[in-house]
DNA sequence: AAAGTAATGCAACAATGTTTCATATGCAAC
DNA sequence: GTTGCATATGAAACATTGTTGCATTACTTT
């Protein structure tokens, strides 16, 4: 409770219930999130529009970053060092096809890649979809 | 022109002026496209759904596969190879944040990578970021 | 406690995607 | 070529998702 008004003002955001909420929320259940399971997770508490401005807040201040998935967008807590001016997610994402979820494997990274010639990189965003080991008995 | 219906014929399809065009222009413009992208390309000659119904189609007969982006949903051109029994995508998906266009880079191969015990890892996504060539100078 | 600034709720709107059903079209058989 | 059947289409209605403007409310600093 107290840690997530710690959370906030590190990254000199106002401390406000849809805040504190949406943020436990990404921190109890672990996996990516849409604005559709935050509105479902956190009932009639806020407005739908106060749930997407809060996802923008974050994503700018670096608390939670984007997770492309074939049915559309989650987020998902950045694990740690990552600020508004930098950003490190060279992680993988796996979706479950049998349970839905979307995880981050904060551990596995993205290997290197060749590229063609003239090719910049800047960003990497690798999604694996199967069955993730609570649904593959 | 002829070879648009042998393709369509291929897939067990009936060649309708819609598909022809849908699938011409994906072959003329080479980058992915979204629905957007597509009801533009074609003006005003078919109806929203009719666009969104030829994309469902194309995709299950796997002519074209989707193509994941930070904003939203694209498609591109199956290479060869894909039916609707099995699909053949390790390649990346590059999108250049300069001009905007996504295109699939079908000669870079998504590499190899190691998950923990459990993940039975089915479909590969991975989309980079950065510029393309045509953009940096 | 007061003032200033930032966040919220609400309404209206825009964009995107889906469903239903009557009509039109492609295609195979005759 | 004509016929008949299955399928594709267009139109309307609806559902979902995301954005914008503005008045009100609530943090935070002094
Ligand atoms: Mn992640
Ligand atoms: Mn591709
Ligand atoms: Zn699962
Ligand atoms: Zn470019």
């Amino acid at each position: 409770m107290e840690q997530l008004r710690k959370t906030l003002k590190v990254h000199n955001l106002r401390t406000t219930t849809c805040r504190e909420d949406v943020l436990s929320t990404f921190i109890s259940k672990k996996n990516a999130l849409s604005h559709g399971d935050l509105e479902g997770a956190l009932g009639e508490s806020y407005d739908r529009v106060t749930i997407y401005r809060t996802l923008k807040t974050f994503l700018e201040k670096g608390i939670i970053h984007k997770v492309l998935d074939d049915e559309g967008l989650r987020y998902a807590l950045c694990s740690h060092s990552c600020s508004e001016e930098k950003h490190q997610h060279d992680h993988i994402h796996f979706k479950c096809n049998t349970c839905g979820e979307t995880n981050c494997l904060e551990n596995q990274h993205i290997p290197e890649v060749q590229l063609p010639q003239g090719y910049l990189p800047e960003h990497f965003n690798l999604l694996i979809q199967g069955t993730c080991p609570k649904c593959n008995n």
